[in-house]
RNA sequence: CGGGGUGUAGCGUAGCCCGGUUAUCGCGCCUGCUUUGGGAGCAGGAGGUCGCAGGUUCGAAUCCUGCCACCCCGACCA
């Protein structure tokens, strides 16, 4: 049930936490570092699945699914892939239980069930997608192969938080396979220019594309492009990769295909996810102390009425003039709801949907059915104004649109103020610690100087913008020659 | 895995240092009445292996030992 936000600034955490919990999306499960979504939260992720799913189709994807377990040969089979998620795997070593002789009532595994070879619950499916490639393409007419899964992974991770990280997640992985690797580049570089397009249009999150550096690049890419996002505290997020793998996986699993000149080739890969972390980002940039502000692209609940009355006839009449307004705007194709539980009061219905994030509440009385009006109050901003009946079949889609707009003003504008350059080690630090952001400054492109600067600041480089403009600068650290700007950050 | 912290009703907690009637309070839940334009009021009621196991003691939520779980900070990561 709703309970007031006590937030802090220095207490992000708590904030975040309760928020998700207040506003009833998610809790944490039984299960080690896993999280139970809840019917509220799961809606929006189905928004946000419609809306990437048809993105896909439009970009020529078809979905698909592959198997959860991996057999331990396949995924050590790409070298770097292997060793950088071995140390997240959860495997599976056994298929049966049995009774345990020594505790009656009790289930213990059975030493005789082992499996011959253990399989690794899918980190990420690159192994068995490429395994099954193999067996798809043999020549240069079964390219391209586009294709996306939905699905579950796990990756052990040892500190996890809702929605940002949690052992297990839902996410989409797209993988395809091209004859080209200027094709192959196009592909991943088109699929986070998606990725972009969705998170700031639908989810009104301003979002820098650019490219990883090598330490933070997908184990087994050539090239990782990312989004990244800003959140209130100043902290970054990654919210969609989208990887170049060259020919690295088509080569671990012996993927060639015959050109129509008669060659023969490795094949050429991309692969790009986005996750349920993106909801983190979503309650991170537009939430307040109130809780949730959702975008109406996303919010389960667009419109909400709330009935006010007095005694049982009065119900009945606001009832029945409530009825025929939610009619009148679910023609519209608004996602409506009316309220019409007796048992709570006003007042705590309001600070129930706002708590949700839901962006406009009716409230409709006696004195409103009066003179043909309702109050209108917006999530976002607060206001409440009256609003003619009739007026409101033309309003509110418009003013569904205005605010989806606002909060994503409202974000960038944030995200801009929080860019800062900065030409020395000094600022660097200052910056970090008072301001937060992103700090745009100038690096020698080396790992060393990266790891460094990670060591002494707990920042990192987020990633080198693909809009980066040309200029000739010193190494912040280094004081070595660069090029470009890179962002640096703290990151979630 | 290192450092710190916390486990008491569905949730949040007091009590623990200094052992002693029937384990505190708030929220929520149930029943009834009154309420309803910003988180309702009154009355009555239900709900507990005090994380688990052992030990000390006439007596343990309280002291001791071991274990488990969770949270925060690191290392790791989307």
């Amino acid at each position: 049930m709703a309970k007031k936000l006590t937030p802090r600034a220095q207490d992000y955490s708590k904030w975040y936490n309760e928020l998700v919990v207040s506003a009833d999306l998610a809790e944490t499960s039984a299960v080690r570092g896993c999280m139970v979504i809840k019917p509220y939260g799961y809606a929006i992720w189905e928004k946000m699945q419609a809306e990437l799913d048809q993105m896909f189709k439009e970009t020529g994807h078809q979905n698909a699914y592959f198997p959860l377990f991996v057999p331990k040969s396949l995924f050590e089979a790409e070298e770097k892939n292997a060793e950088g998620f071995a140390k997240e795997c959860a495997v599976v070593t056994h298929y049966r239980l049995t009774n345990d002789p020594d505790q009656p009532g009790k289930l213990q595994v059975d030493p005789k069930a082992r499996l011959e070879e253990e399989l690794v619950v899918r980190p990420t499916s690159e192994a068995i997608i490429w395994n099954t490639y193999k067996n798809w393409i043999q020549s240069y007419r079964d390219l391209p192969i586009l294709l996306n899964q939905w699905a579950n992974v796990v990756r052990w991770e040892m500190r996890t938080r809702l929605f940002l990280r949690t052992a297990e997640f839902l996410w989409q992985e797209g993988h395809t396979a091209h004859e080209t690797r200027k094709e192959a580049l196009a592909e991943a570089k088109q699929m986070n220019q998606v990725y972009a397009d969705f998170v700031e249009n639908f989810m009104a999150i301003p979002v820098i594309q650019g490219l990883k550096s090598a330490s933070e690049r997908f184990a087994g890419a050539e090239e990782t492009f990312c989004i990244e996002a800003l959140m209130q505290d100043g902290k970054a997020l990654q919210a969609g990769t989208s990887h170049f793998l060259g020919q690295n996986f088509a080569k671990a699993f012996d993927v060639k295909y015959a050109t129509k000149e008669g060659g023969l080739e490795y094949v050429w890969a991309t692969s790009w996810g986005v996750s349920t972390r993106l909801m983190g980002a979503l309650i991170m940039t537009h939430s307040d102390d109130q809780g949730l502000v959702l975008p109406p692209n996303l919010a389960p609940i667009q419109v909400v009425i709330v009935p006010i009355y007095k005694g049982e006839e009065q119900y009945a009449a606001v009832c029945a003039y409530a009825e025929k307004i939610k009619a009148q705007l679910l023609q519209l194709g608004l996602r409506v709801k009316f309220d019409d539980r007796d048992n709570f009061k006003p007042g705590f219905k309001f600070n129930e949907y706002e708590l949700k994030g839901v962006p406009i509440r009716l409230a409709i009385g006696p004195k409103d059915m009066e003179k043909n009006q309702v109050e209108l109050a917006r999530r976002d901003t607060k206001t409440k104004q009256f609003v003619e009946i009739n007026a409101l079949e033309d309003l509110l889609p418009k003013l569904l649109d205005e605010i989806q707009q606002e909060l994503y003003q409202k974000a960038k504008n944030f995200r801009e103020e929080h860019i800062t350059e900065v030409d020395s080690f000094d600022e660097f630090k200052e910056v970090l610690k008072n301001k937060g952001g992103f700090i745009s400054a100038h690096w020698d492109g080396s790992e060393e100087t990266e790891q460094k600067i990670k060591e002494q600041t707990k920042a990192t480089i987020r990633c080198i913008p693909l809009n980066q403009r040309e200029e000739a600068g010193a190494c912040v650290f280094s004081g070595k020659p660069s090029s470009g700007r890179v962002l640096f950050a703290k990151a979630y």
